[in-house]
DNA sequence: CTTGCCCACTCGTCTATACGAGTATGCGTG
DNA sequence: CACGCATACTCGTATAGACGAGTGGGCAAG
């Protein structure tokens, strides 16, 4: 017996069935997981133990296990085994996390929230930089060349959540606390408030993809992960984009919550 | 010459490199497409030519090409070839769609927006059913046991992009116009509010995933294309959830947009 | 008991081959 | 000219084998 794990979990291939028989090796793996029947974190029967027990190829069950793996349904690990993925806790983002309320205390939405959930919050890899604008960043500052970038990243328990970088135009940055790697209490929006700059509301596009090679090592994301694209545009209350902020999620760490009046 | 395909605009391996074979490849066409070396819709060097042009196995090429494809960069046609997957339009969701204005017309605004954007919309598979609400749907209707689900698949020229299914809770739908398959002008949102169901706000939950078999069959999904799955919550003046909106929608063909107050 | 090594087991990468099935093109037949 | 078929080219599926590399447990030496 080269195996402890129970294969027998399932059924025998269909050989009159017109659907491939790797598709039909990976639909009883993900009924099985579906089911419960492999739970969180459990390690799936290995390779060896696939082929013997349906009698096919070894090439033909890793391609049942890429199916799984590109539905984000298992990983594997070198040297130890193909498992089931958990479900990381996720991260509520409410539409008012934004507000004054929220600002007056000292310390960052992001680690009050992960202090209360009881992950340690980490915020890493801060850049902050003057540049040129892209087209696209050009286009929603209103017509602005040069930018300041403020670069972070923000992991949970030592996991990469959310990749983030705020522009804003240079002339209205350069030389404030904004352009300080810590901009102080209520981040910087207090600050771009105390310079006069009265936010008056936020755009936000949302879209989702999967990740490029880069945001798969920065996101150290897993295979069938997609990402969550969020694009904030802030507003003054004279109408001028103030700061656009450009945020990559992990999409299976997120859920976004929007309130919406019924106008 | 088997082929009139350009292999020339892709490079040689490095030998010497830790970097899979595969990988190699991969980056090697990844990185011709993101400089447009390859439009959109064209067609890549077939497998054939590849395995010649680097002196790999197929394998190792269609290893490479289901890297891409997994990153939704590319889709392969049986008997065809591999081609860069085209960006489609977008359509975009704003956060005041539902605003009571939008519904004083008489068609939906699925229709409406389309037929601005120039693209021929379709609503399908309508279905309209008294069932027993699933837990999570309880939960948010507030403890109701059933309900009525109105499902409808959304389709822009031809392609599915968003299927959908509304959930009221059947004390309230039950003889009413809600309950027949076209529920008039201004959609169930203004039969709500004709049946004394005035409504105060919307909350909408957001998340990404890759999709399920059966998601990937309905919206007839390409391989590497996430789904945004949007949970929407209509609650009336008096508090009270009265249908919760559960909306699969393809990634690649939407962006959502949300204005929010800086308050 | 601790340390270090070996080995079994695991997945990762790659080759070579075979046959099947969908697509498109061109050519020959009617 | 129109139709149908042969054919070449495409990707899809599957097998069999080889070697590499990460992991972890057990065993032997110190």
């Amino acid at each position: 017996m080269t195996s402890s794990i129970p294969v027998g979990l399932l059924g025998a291939l269909d050989p009159t069935s017109d659907r491939a028989v790797f598709r039909q090796i990976a639909d009883q793996l993900r009924e099985a997981i579906d089911k419960g029947r492999f739970k969180e974190g459990e390690k799936l029967p290995s390779e060896a133990d696939l082929v013997e027990h349906y009698g096919v190829s070894r090439m033909t069950v890793r391609n049942s296990f890429s199916i799984l793996q590109g539905e984000g349904l298992v990983h594997s690990e070198h040297g130890r085994g193909v498992f089931v993925r958990p479900r990381p806790p996720v991260r509520r983002l409410a539409s008012d996390r934004f507000s004054r309320r929220h600002r007056e205390q000292g310390k960052s939405a992001f680690i009050v929230e992960a202090d209360a959930a009881g992950s340690k919050p980490e915020v890493d890899s801060l850049e902050v930089k003057e540049e040129r604008a892209s087209h696209d960043m050009s286009a929603r500052l209103g017509s602005v060349r040069r930018v300041l970038a403020r670069r972070r990243r923000y992991l949970l328990d030592g996991r990469p959540v959310e990749f983030a970088t705020s522009y804003l135009p240079l002339d209205l940055a350069r030389n404030t606390p904004i352009a300080q790697p810590n901009p102080g209490p209520g981040g910087i929006y207090a600050r771009l408030e105390e310079l006069g700059h009265h936010l008056d509301h936020f755009d936000e596009e949302i879209r989702a993809r999967m990740p490029s090679p880069a945001e798969v090592k920065t996101l150290r994301l897993a295979a069938g992960v997609p990402v969550i694209h969020l694009i904030r545009t802030a507003y003054d209350t004279e109408g001028r984009a103030v700061e656009v902020c450009d945020t990559v999620m992990a999409a299976d760490a997120y859920v976004l919550s929007y309130q919406l009046p019924a106008t």
